[in-house]
Parts: structure tokens; C-alpha cells; sequence
DNA sequence: TAGATTGTTAATCGATTAACAATC
DNA sequence: TAGATTGTTAATCGATTAACAATC
């Protein structure tokens, strides 16, 4: 990153896309790709892709474009991607466990550790491969395993004192599927997908098709 | 709406998390709630809320704020609620159960129809109540059951040829959970829930805890 | 009436787009 | 060298915030 500048939210949320698409060009075997190029791909202006990318250095060459292999490497660097983080999951209903065979299969960089859940009849269960353990044992599990990132797919109602008790623990981040907003009342990040958000948006644009 | 003003994705955005701090007020009995109020509660600021909120209508009254029942009816409203939406999802693994069972607890106004996967194995089955119909009758099914909402947690790969069926069965929207943006060659809204983007801008704000 | 709070206009801020000199 | 395309600055656009008159 250049100096200490700040780079913006829209920016951040903008890398994993860049992300995807030097993938699916890395597989088809594309070498390089100009900022033309890749705003046709992916729908972002080209001057755009472009202000994005030297926010954090230069990884272009003029009258060439960018390498796919390196630029992708330095799009995983600015993530920090290539090194394990440590996650736990806790609601280990339908949802926990999608999001658990999700990450197993998704990358090598991501690893569920333990699901939790406070059903005692799926407490001592696998799935796939992975031990449910009650909620009472979350904070001692913590201490004992520390955890990058925890995963809140229980209700509305307990989705707070877990997230308490995973920052207690220790985690540096939270994804929360809960759909409610939590206070984490503590500097790490959060990131919330609300499902039932994002229904009710799309069903504004179901009914507004003029405005899409 | 006032006139045909064009509304602007973010406000639609902040709808829903409109409508939730609403429900919410309203659970907890509260008649009436300032803009200021609700500020403190959401986080936006006081004047971005009445912003919103004036795009579509004048709903509060000066000295007194908005009426909670009142104005949670009016942004339903705004977003179409009120009314069912058909739903089916294909693709019927972790996800695909996962969001089923969720719209199934969730709302009355969303009903999933039917569930769609191409394992031979899971054809026929039922999931919390819902049958599993083979891929193949798709686009029969869609022929004889209007549907509003195609959600799509199938793989990558085969995503956008299930978009194709969906949209020429005449789906209104689409939710999509693959993770690859697809084209779905109508004016049709697509929502996109991409886990691994959310995970990555995640881990961003993990490497990079001063820029929260 | 006085106080509170909206609706709305104007000012500010930030993000996107355009343009082009630098340079491979 | 000529052509292509970046990096970067400047211009534009849009969204957020501030301010305040209107009014309940």
C-alpha cells in the first residue's frame, strides 16, 4: 500500500472480484491483460480497475497491461491470503454446516476447527469430519485452540452473548449470518451477510424493474 | 415514489436494515421514533434517514418523528412485501437447505415450491417438506408453476446454464449463491450472496485492523 | 405558545470517470 | 520507432451531511 493511505470500503469489497476473474484467466491460460480487457469481463470501468489497483502499487507495465499470474499473487497478498485461518463455527444447524462444507471445500487457507451448538443431540456429532461441541465449552476451546475468525450462524436471540464470547476468546474477526447487527464492541472486523437483506432488496428490483 | 425518480442502490440497500430496526421497535412496543432516535440505533446519521425516507413520501410529522407501525407498513410497501413470492431453489445440497429452511421459518410472504437437484440420489426426497425435483423438469416445472424468485446454489459451473432455464421459465429475479457472476441476458434483477468475496474483504480488515 | 423535529435545500465530501503525459 | 497501455492528475458526478425554514 502506498504510504499509510486509507483506501476506501468500495475498493476492498471491489479485490475479490479482481480476485475471481485473474482466476478464471489463470485457468484458461491468459498470460497478461490490459485494464480494457478486464473491464469488459467484469463491468468495471477500465480507469477504474486501474485507480483501484495502484492504490496499492504499480503492477502494470505500459503498452502491456498487467501479468495474470503476478498481479493475482499481489491481489492475494493485499487480502492476505496464503497463510491458515483458524475458524469456528457456531449454530451448527443447516446453515452452520453449509457455511462448514463451504469453506472445507473452498480453499486450503480456511479451516473450521470445531462447530458448536446448544442442541445436546448434535453435540459429540461429525459433520463432515468435523466434532460439534456444546456452547458451554466454546470460551475453554478458545483459550485452548486460539482462532482467527468465528462464524455466528445461531438466531437473533443468541447471536450477541456469542459474539461476545468470541471476541472474548480472542478471534480477529467475525462473520455473522444472524440477521441482526452486533455490537462487537471491540476493534475487530465484522462481516454480515443478511439474508433476509438481501431478499427484500431483491424484491424491491422485482417490483421496480424500471430501476435496475 | 416521488415522480419517477431514479433511487439510488444504496438507499434501497439501507431499506431493509430500515424495516428490521422497525420490527424491532415494535416488538419492544415503542409508538413513535425521531430520526435522531433512530440514528443512534442504526448508525446512519439523523438527516441521511430522513433523506431516505423523503425519496419515497413525507411519513413522519414535524415535532413528533415517525409513527413505528406506520412507517414499517409504508417501507414494506415501498419494497413489495405483503405479498407471496414462489420460490424455487436449485441446487439442493447444504446451501440449498440452508436457504430453505430459512425462507421456510422466515416469512410467510416467501414459499419455496420446489427444490431442484441433478443427484439421483436426492430426487424424490423431501427436505422440510419441500420435494426434490430432477434438473431435467425444470423448465417444465417452471411452464406449469409460475415462480418469482429462482435461487441458485448449484456449482459454479453449472450456475449460469441453471440462470438460463430459470430466466426462460420466467422467473422474475434471481438469487444467486454460485460463486461466479452470471449474465442473465434480461432486465431481471440478480442478487448476488458471493461467501468467498464476503470472506476475503474479511480477511482484508484482519491483516488490516487500522482501516476499520 | 414554545419546543421538537421534519422536509428540503445548499454545502461538502468522496468516489468515479476522463484525459493525457509517461513509458514500455 | 510506433502503438499500446499504464499511472496519475484533473474534472465530473453522486451521495452524504449540514443547516434551517416550515410546521406539528
Amino acid at each position: 500500500m502506498k504510504q499509510n493511505e486509507k483506501i476506501s470500503t468500495a475498493v476492498i469489497r471491489r479485490l475479490p472480484r479482481y480476485l475471481r476473474a485473474l482466476e478464471d484467466l489463470e485457468n484458461s491460460n491468459t498470460e497478461r491483460i490490459s485494464s480494457g480487457e478486464l473491464s469488459k469481463l467484469i463491468g468495471y470501468t477500465a480507469s477504474q480497475i486501474r485507480q483501484d489497483l495502484n492504490h496499492f502499487g504499480g503492477f502494470g507495465q505500459q503498452g502491456y497491461g498487467y501479468n495474470v499470474k503476478d498481479l493475482k499473487a499481489e491481489i492475494e497478498k493485499i487480502l492476505g491470503l496464503g497463510t491458515r485461518y483458524r475458524m469456528v463455527i457456531v449454530g451448527s444447524g443447516r446453515l452452520g454446516q453449509a457455511i462448514n462444507s463451504f469453506i472445507r471445500s473452498y480453499s486450503d487457507d480456511f479451516c473450521v476447527t470445531s462447530l458448536f451448538d446448544v442442541k445436546e443431540d448434535l453435540i459429540g456429532k461429525e459433520k463432515s469430519g468435523v466434532l460439534i461441541r456444546s456452547v458451554d465449552s466454546l470460551t475453554e476451546y478458545l483459550k485452548d485452540n486460539p482462532t482467527d475468525i468465528g462464524v455466528i450462524t445461531v438466531t437473533k436471540e443468541n447471536a450477541q452473548s456469542v459474539c461476545d464470547k468470541l471476541v472474548a476468546g480472542g478471534v480477529r474477526g467475525i462473520w455473522n449470518f444472524a440477521p441482526t447487527d452486533l455490537d462487537c464492541r471491540a476493534d475487530i472486523p465484522m462481516e454480515n451477510v443478511h439474508l433476509s437483506d438481501n431478499l427484500h432488496s431483491l424484491v424491491y428490483y422485482i417490483n421496480h424493474p424500471e430501476q435496475i
